[in-house]
DNA sequence: TCCAAAGCCGAATAATCATTCATATACTGC
DNA sequence: GCAGTATATGAATGATTATTCGGCTTTGGA
């Protein structure tokens, strides 16, 4: 497997007026479109480029190859879910744990539904990218912010938290996923959110250990 | 989305004599071996031809095209697993759900487990098949697999047995799916095997109502 | 031993793809 | 309005790909 150097991966240029800044908006949003369509092994620089109504040359005046392309969109939405999965963590810190789950849960959720093209598409392009760093990377920061909330439960506490956090995500994600490549109609969104909910509270309830309650 | 339509999907010829059976078994077994290597973006004809030892010309004397080797490929490991789990199922039938539980994760991971070339492969394959057929309907068996395995418990009811029965192995597959692409280290598979009962257990745990004991 | 069927080969073909570059247009500050 | 920079173009290039087909080799049986 040829792994392309990360340098190489950033975009070639900043954009400084405001209709390359369109243009690489543009060409992000086809990029989407083009794999929620076409799927990931037809993602090609001539269809991106077609439907982001640009030329195949301009889109090489941002990025040196097809993987830059790739890198910087993916690269772009696992940013952003991380960012908010993190603010939504924060945000129950020190909270008992029943909310904690159910904060969590809901976030998780919330983010992808918020954005149910790009969850679909970014299923499609995994195995296009020449790297798994930002897989891994992202899966890494999830569970850090996971172990974190999850220990910061005022009334519990767990054995082994990062391979519980590890599961608690790794398993939204599957049901998650399974949903949206089914189709994500509302009804079944609804009973998505039903189950992970029951899901997450019967795992969590199960693997915890209550705190002996030591006031200040 | 342009979808082969399924009548050419099949095998151009069955194989008579032996030497052939062992030609098409190394184009399966090559199929596995180059998506693990070079992922499902370089599968071509030309690689899994030169690692199965044989030419072109050979495998379009099985295979009408592309596509009809990666269903083959696709049908025959997807086929293994829905008999095998549908196997482990009846085994555990009528049980106490503790047991059920128990058996069904046992049983889900086994499988992978036995065969982690495949799991691996299969993964990666998907983005370049042309048809959901095969992924949506090992799906519906297996939910009805699982429905019909936890409806049989004699000690608990459920409602909603359908969607707990997606979201049970939607979570299952997730996590599994998420250890394997992290390389499956033995260590990694003994945690998943513990975490996955606990997930199981609680979710059903939580999601059961008790069944009054009447007796006949 | 011999032959028809079964199996195998791989260069040739036509399509598609990523990437380049010489040229053309649009914008910004003056 | 002008000069210089930023941005956009798209035909041309070379690589890779799926698929074909005419000829070759092996096999099993008579």
């Amino acid at each position: 497997m040829k792994t392309t150097h990360p340098e190489t991966l950033r975009p070639r240029k900043t954009p400084t007026q405001a209709r390359s800044a369109a243009t690489v908006g543009a060409i992000f949003e086809a990029t989407i479109q083009v794999l929620l369509t076409d799927g990931g092994h037809r993602l090609t620089t001539t269809r991106v480029a077609e439907r982001a109504g640009v030329s195949v040359g301009t889109m090489y005046q941002y990025f040196p190859h097809k993987q830059a392309l790739m890198y910087a969109v993916v690269h772009q939405h696992l940013t952003m879910f991380v960012d908010e999965f993190e603010a939504a963590c924060f945000r129950h810190w020190n909270e008992p744990i029943a909310n904690i789950t159910q904060g969590m849960v809901t976030a998780f959720l919330d983010i992808k539904i918020r954005h149910p093209d790009v969850t679909r598409a970014l299923y499609k392009i995994a195995d296009e990218l020449d790297t798994d760093e930002l897989r891994f990377g992202t899966a890494k920061s999830l569970q850090t912010a996971c172990v974190s909330l999850l220990g910061s439960a005022p009334d519990v506490t767990f054995e082994n938290l990062p391979d519980i956090a590890f599961t608690l995500l790794t398993a939204m994600n599957g049901t998650t996923r399974a949903v949206f490549e089914f189709g994500a109609e509302p009804e079944m969104v609804k009973m998505l959110h039903i189950q992970l909910l029951a899901l997450c509270r019967g795992y969590l309830d199960i693997s915890a250990v209550q705190r002996s309650n030591v006031s200040h």
